[in-house]
DNA sequence: GGAAATGGTTGGCCCGGCCAACGTTCCGAT
DNA sequence: ATCGGAACGTTGGCCGGGCCAACCATTTCC
């Protein structure tokens, strides 16, 4: 068959549906996020996770879990195959014995560096079509949807 | 365990990023979305084949699939539940005998009213904290984005 | 000392988008 | 007129990201 994603038809009403048009472009978005992520081998976990652990430290799986907004359930599952390409070690916390700490490691940092160039990339494709005010005014408006929607929902 | 969604801490760098902040923002508009059909026993997908259905009469399924941009496999599926619940008809093509036409009944199109009842609210409830000429902004801005990216990908 | 909370892990579900394979039917070019 | 390629419908499967439940070990709080 097709087979391929076809672009549904401008001349239904519901294409203009705000919730549409976040969504669709979150596809977009996500889809150029993905590629350029899987260009240097990683996913979406794999970076927030790098990114937070650099930012932050070596801490547990659970405070990585929830400074990088990723379920517990899956931040396990990520970090096995962070530690698999030795990004990331997982040593015994001594202290609290149900804990494990996570660090970056050396590889990991790099990895990371690439990842967030790749990235920045991405930006730049995904908003080509905006000026650089449209663009301050998008995140803008954005932003202010994202944080009513965040303390309670 | 916890077991909810957390937020990624506001501190991280990564948060500020276009694509974070689309595809985030996306996921609460999915959810609201999600829910709000819930509520009438529907999806995403539901909703897109009755309004294309109520739009364009009756058609096969292929051609259904691409003016409502849903994979012609999907479609099957979806197509399949919206039967069962006696909201679309499917009746062989006599001249076409490889096509099923589809139809929407008289109780699909009630069922699409509430839908669209039900999504009005959504969008009035996603883009709260927006003023009128903010909201204007901002599907203005988001469909500039997707247009570009929708010609070619 | 014992109940409750926390940490890690496993296994599973859902939605939406996609792909491959297969049988049926139709159509166009030779 | 035939025969190859295309279109149609269907099934079954994969992926990413978000989520939930159950479970055991450990720790903290009363």
């Amino acid at each position: 068959m097709d087979t391929r994603a076809p672009a549904p038809d401008p001349a239904a009403k519901w294409v203009t549906l705000p919730s549409w048009l976040i969504t669709q472009t979150a596809l977009h978005a996500h889809r150029l996020v993905t590629d350029g992520l899987a260009a240097v081998d990683a996913r979406g976990h794999h970076f927030r996770l790098l990114a937070e652990l650099d930012r932050i430290g070596p801490v547990s799986q659970a405070t990585l879990g929830r400074s990088s907004g990723i379920h517990l359930s899956d931040v396990v599952a990520a970090l096995n195959e962070l530690a698999d390409r030795g990004l990331v070690e997982r040593t015994p916390d001594p202290v609290d014995r149900r804990r494990n700490t996570v660090t970056i490691t050396a590889a990991g940092r790099r990895q990371l560096r690439r990842q967030e160039r790749r990235l920045a990339r991405v930006q730049e494709e995904l908003l080509a079509p905006l000026s650089l005010p449209e663009r301050e005014q998008l995140t803008r408006l954005l932003g202010e949807v994202l944080r009513h929607h965040s303390g309670r929902d």
